[in-house]
RNA sequence: GGAGGCGUCGCCUAGUGGCCUAUGGCGCCCGCCUGCUAAGCGGGUUGAGGGUAUAAGCCCUCUCGCGGGUUCAAAUCCCGCCGCCUCCGCCA
């Protein structure tokens, strides 16, 4: 939800913000008329309200003859109440729907337009010659992520299909343990960063859902159990924000951050035939998400701060990556900026997406109703998340150390965790 | 899954339709008293939103788990939901 104040006081900047996203800036104009609606509306109700109430002492404490008469005019300041309050919820909803109805508001410096008019903040660590390393199949092509994992028994597709149906699969043997490790270092690396661990539950009620915003454009994406009425999540980062919904924060120490720990599933409905092969893209994954709850003031801080740990963890890794500031336009309409690491998958000879951080500044949690205490009473904190690892991360790492007799060397971090540095075919 | 009980201002608690603008205690805060501490005495203490003034303050609305309903009037009566507890059954 947007900052009603904000859009009263500078709608401008709101309008021009949904005109680089792509969006309809008239959009504001409603949702201006709509709020003076709503205050007028609270107004009249506000005052009618305290007539009556001073009205009914006077019933109370009348003498019993007198009642009936008395007990006849209420009757009439009560139904104009009534009528009143109704006013007040038609144009509440009015409002709430003309807000829901905007995007955040961008960020300066974030580029406008859409999904390929990203900008590439830097490229990092060097991508290996694969040919002439003679890490190449019969057909002359880097083998990638699938061959090299079946050579390492490490992920079992068929079976998974056999099981659960396309875009399921197993991990076995290494390929489990490998896992483990990764989020095993991944939630270590958020710990000593000040992060709380979390094991979050993975379904929801339909209220937090919607109330992440998971339930906008993107509905048809997420698993619904319609006995239960409940959502399986996408990502922890649901169950974060949640966590903290209808409450009043105490920042005076700093940000609260969360790093979770969860499956995450995805119908992938919009996505036939894309990235089929292997487990690049799946309905079923693990992922360790960073979540914060700061001051709106700290909030671009603790973004790059995010990043720099996302970064962290793919050099340690030893990934070649490179990190895009994504544009306005598709931002994903709680994002305010939002920059993607994106990992080189040399079979495909193109880039992959293994994390995304998004400063949401104060849209979560103002429909999540999440403030922190000020000088001039409560306001919206700022929510931020981001991927410090999942199972899509095994792809780049499979594919990136692959050697030419199909072993994987296993980055030191990893290594220890594994007890050897590398994984021979078998 | 079945049966029952409960949810009030930090904690405990009173409150069965109207002077409830919610009782009392504990805790906490301020002051008095005091060699110091404790005790005692007096005062204050739900939270949120808005208005006005900004030294404080003053005014209005909402707030008794949440949402509906009945009524001129609801903490109180009715319905739904959520949560907690007890017992039975089942279960990793």
């Amino acid at each position: 939800m947007i900052d009603i104040r904000a859009l009263r006081d500078d709608p401008q900047t709101v309008k021009d913000s949904q005109t680089r996203r792509g969006a309809d800036p008239a959009t504001v104009d409603v949702a201006l008329a709509a709020d003076v609606s709503r205050r007028e509306q609270v107004a009249r109700y506000e005052q009618l309200r305290s007539e009556q109430k001073a009205f009914g002492k006077n019933v109370a404490s009348a003498p019993k003859d007198e009642k009936p008469a008395l007990v006849a005019q209420a009757k009439q300041l009560s139904d104009a109440v009534k009528a009143a309050q109704v006013d007040v919820d038609v144009a509440q909803t009015e409002l709430d729907r003309s807000l829901r109805a905007i995007d955040n508001v961008v960020l300066p410096g974030v580029p406008a337009g859409g999904e390929d008019d990203y900008v590439v903040l830097r490229e990092v660590g060097q991508v290996r010659d694969f040919e002439a390393e003679g890490v190449i199949d019969a057909a002359g092509a880097v083998p990638d992520h699938l061959a090299v994992a079946e050579g390492l028994k490490a992920i079992d597709v068929k079976r998974g299909a056999k099981v659960s149906g396309s875009r399921f699969y197993f991990l076995t043997g290494v390929g489990a343990r490998l896992e483990l490790a990764l989020l095993g270092l991944a939630m270590d690396t958020a710990y000593e960063a000040g992060f709380t661990p979390m094991i979050t539950p993975t379904l929801v009620r339909p209220e937090i859902m919607a109330g992440t915003g998971f339930l906008g454009a993107h509905a048809d994406e997420v698993y619904r159990l319609a006995a239960d009425d409940l959502y399986l999540v996408g990502t922890s980062e649901v169950a974060l924000a949640g966590y903290h919904s209808d409450e009043i924060l105490d920042l005076s120490d700093g940000p609260i951050r969360y790093a979770g720990w969860s499956a995450c599933y995805r119908r992938e409905a919009g996505s036939h035939g894309k990235d089929t092969r292997g487990i690049i893209r799946v309905h079923q994954f693990h992922k360790v998400e960073m979540f914060a709850f700061t001051d709106p003031a700290d909030a671009e801080a603790e973004h790059e701060r995010m990043l720099a740990l996302e970064e962290g963890m793919l050099t340690a890794l030893g990934l070649p990556y490179r990190v895009i500031d994504v544009a306005a336009g598709d931002l994903g309409s709680s994002a305010a900026r939002k920059y993607d690491c994106e990992a080189w998958l040399p079979s495909q000879n193109r880039w992959l997406e293994l994390s995304s951080t998004s400063n949401c500044t104060t849209f979560q949690a103002r429909r999540l109703d999440i403030r922190s205490r000020g000088e001039n009473g409560t306001s919206p904190v700022a929510t931020l998340n981001g991927t410090l690892a999942t199972t899509r991360w095994l792809v780049a790492m499979l594919e990136n150390n692959q050697q030419a007799d199909g072993s994987v060397i296993v980055p030191p971090p990893l290594a220890a965790r594994l007890g050897t540095d590398v994984l021979a075919p078998v």
